[in-house]
DNA sequence: ATGGTGAGTAAGTAGTTACTCACCAAAAAT
DNA sequence: ATTTTTGGTGAGTAACTACTTACTCACCAT
């Protein structure tokens, strides 16, 4: 009976697949799951299902449910892009152009909303390694914006407001237009490039109206 | 009989709470354990123990967990408060004040962050009842800046931006730091009055410095 | 062929979950 | 004084939870 399975098997792609690309497809199903359902809403049993193996198999990847999420948000954590045409603007003293590049790099439109509920779920789970996560999605440019800031300040080019507080306040306004249209998903009445067209002008401009204009 | 009943009622508290005392008792206990640990990851047991009650009980005064978890967002849904001062302040044109206002109801010290964490947890679940417990914690005071800014620009006095959209930056901005502080528990390097003066002068004056001042 | 090793699973386990039922006793109503 | 209503519980239950065990099979190098 072994052999009559076995002879049916024919050549084809290996069924076996490497343990390397079995963690990645664990990590991958675990990820869109968490996301969605948080850490309790999720069962070792629909992540398995997703990825298309046993449930056993999933634990002899990752020792406990814990430690598939501790390796998701670790290898979430790492990203790089971005920085280079950041630096470029911020030499350049290109202030419209930094503002709206940090801000369009979150508002776009295939932005996919799974790490930021990631993010807050770790969060409001209280998850060990939700710092980190922090850290590393948000945290480096939120200095970057606000030395950036203080040096506008110091050039005299920017009122001498708070730079740190006034980094925050930015990315306030990012954060929560993606918190309204992508975790509340309240309807947008402007585009995304609109929109972010607009927070850089009210940002940079203010909302009082300085000097009378022609 | 309603007088009978009152009469009695003298000596010693009864040793059987009412229906009442009791519902609210259980919401209370559930209110701060969802807030702590989002639906899924509360029990009822947990629950029930928090309340001082048998799980059995709390199951005669909601058939489901479900329903406590409903009755909890559409108890605390409702709420006026404030709205008195606010039309105040929208009356007298008085932009500083309307803004301090509605940033330092959000942003001060005894703020819980309970119902921020259950508005968060319910979003990110997917609670049916999310979207109401949005409209009235928070649309409310969105229609009402956004109708603010509208007729201030019809005024001449704030620069012609989108109106929603600003309302929209500026309790993003507010929100954000909530989210920083109550639910991320990053240290603060302000006190909460100085960073709300910091945010709406920000925010009416913008960033760049328009006129060179003496 | 043979044997070592990693990929894979069916069928568990002990504990937990939301929820129920039979029953009791304190008040109220009669 | 007795019935009715209401607040309250102990002891369940079926389904589900994270995690294990004992085992089979595919692949490859001798």
């Amino acid at each position: 009976m072994n052999r009559a399975r076995t002879s049916l098997r024919q050549r084809h792609q290996p069924l076996r697949t490497s343990g390397h690309e079995r963690q990645a497809s664990l990590i991958s199903a675990a990820t869109s799951l968490f996301a969605a359902n948080g850490f309790t809403g999720t069962t070792t049993k629909q992540i398995a299902k997703a990825a298309g193996v046993s449930e056993a198999l999933l634990f002899k990847h990752f020792p406990t449910k814990h430690a598939l999420y501790t390796a998701i948000l670790a290898e979430k954590a790492q990203y790089s892009e971005l920085r280079d045409a950041v630096e470029e603007a911020t030499k350049k003293r290109d202030d419209e152009r930094l503002f709206t590049l940090l801000a369009s790099y979150r508002i776009r439109k295939g932005a996919d909303p799974t790490m930021l509920r990631l993010l807050l779920f770790s969060a409001l789970e209280g998850h060990e390694l939700s710092d980190m996560f922090f850290q590393q999605q948000y945290r480096v440019f939120h200095d970057l914006l606000a030395g950036y800031i203080r040096r506008r300040i110091e050039d005299g080019a920017f009122r001498p407001i708070d730079p740190v507080l006034a980094a925050k306040a930015f990315f306030g306004v990012v954060l929560h237009h993606r918190l309204l249209h992508d975790i509340f998903e309240l309807p947008m009445h402007l585009s995304h490039e609109a929109s972010v067209v607009e927070y850089v002008s009210l940002f940079l401009g203010g909302l009082v109206r300085q000097s009378p204009d022609s």
